[in-house]
DNA sequence: GCCAACGTTGGC
DNA sequence: GCCAACGTTGGC
C-alpha cells in the first residue's frame, strides 16, 4: 500500500466537491511524471487531498483510490480543456483514476506548517518550485502528519 | 541530441 | 499581479 498527495485548485475541484460525489473521477492530469504516478496507484491507497492556488493552501483531507487507472475520457473530447489531438482510443496518452472521499479536516493543514516542520523537509510538496500534481508520500511522512497535525481536526 | 524560447504552475 | 521553477516544443 502506498500513499500519495493529489493537488487540485479548489475553485476547479475541491474536497467538498469530492465529499458531495463520494466517488469522483480524477481527470485532467497532463504531465508525464504525474501520469506515471497515477498508473502506479492501487485500490485502497490513501492520498492527501491538497488545495493549491487558493486563499488557504494545504492538505484539506484524505481520499482513497476507488478505481485504478483508466484512459482519461477528457483527452478525446474535442471541446474540453484537456483535449489532446494526439490521443486515440486505441492509444490513449492520459489516465484518470476514481477517488473516494474519506475525510475532510475541519481546518486544512497549511503548507506553511509543513514547511516549518524540519521532520518533513524531504517531502516533495515543501520543495521550492515543486509542481508535480500527483506525488508519492512516504509512509513515515503520511503517518507523522496524521499523528502530529490531524488528531483533533 | 542540444538548448533557447515559450507556456504553465503555483506560492507569495 | 509577479515571477521563479519547471516541462514541453521545435529549430538546428
Amino acid at each position: 500500500m502506498r500513499y500519495w498527495l493529489l493537488k487540485s485548485e479548489p475553485e476547479a475541484y475541491s474536497i467538498d466537491d469530492l465529499k458531495r460525489q463520494n466517488v469522483g473521477m480524477w481527470d485532467g492530469v497532463r504531465n508525464y511524471a504525474a501520469r506515471n504516478n497515477i498508473r502506479m496507484m492501487e485500490k485502497g491507497d490513501l492520498a492527501f487531498f491538497y488545495h493549491s492556488s487558493a486563499a488557504m493552501i494545504g492538505i484539506a483531507g484524505i481520499a482513497e483510490v476507488a478505481r485504478t487507472a483508466y484512459p482519461d475520457p477528457t483527452q478525446f473530447q474535442k471541446n474540453a480543456d484537456h483535449y489532446d489531438p494526439k490521443a486515440t482510443t486505441e492509444r490513449p496518452i492520459w489516465y484518470a483514476i476514481d477517488m473516494r472521499f474519506k475525510r475532510k479536516f475541519k481546518t486544512l493543514i497549511p503548507l506553511a506548517v509543513l514547511k516549518n516542520d524540519p521532520k518533513l523537509n524531504t517531502m516533495l510538496v515543501v520543495q521550492k518550485g515543486s509542481r508535480l500534481s500527483v506525488q508519492e508520500v512516504k509512509e513515515k511522512d503520511f503517518t507523522y502528519i496524521m499523528n502530529m497535525y490531524a488528531q483533533d481536526i
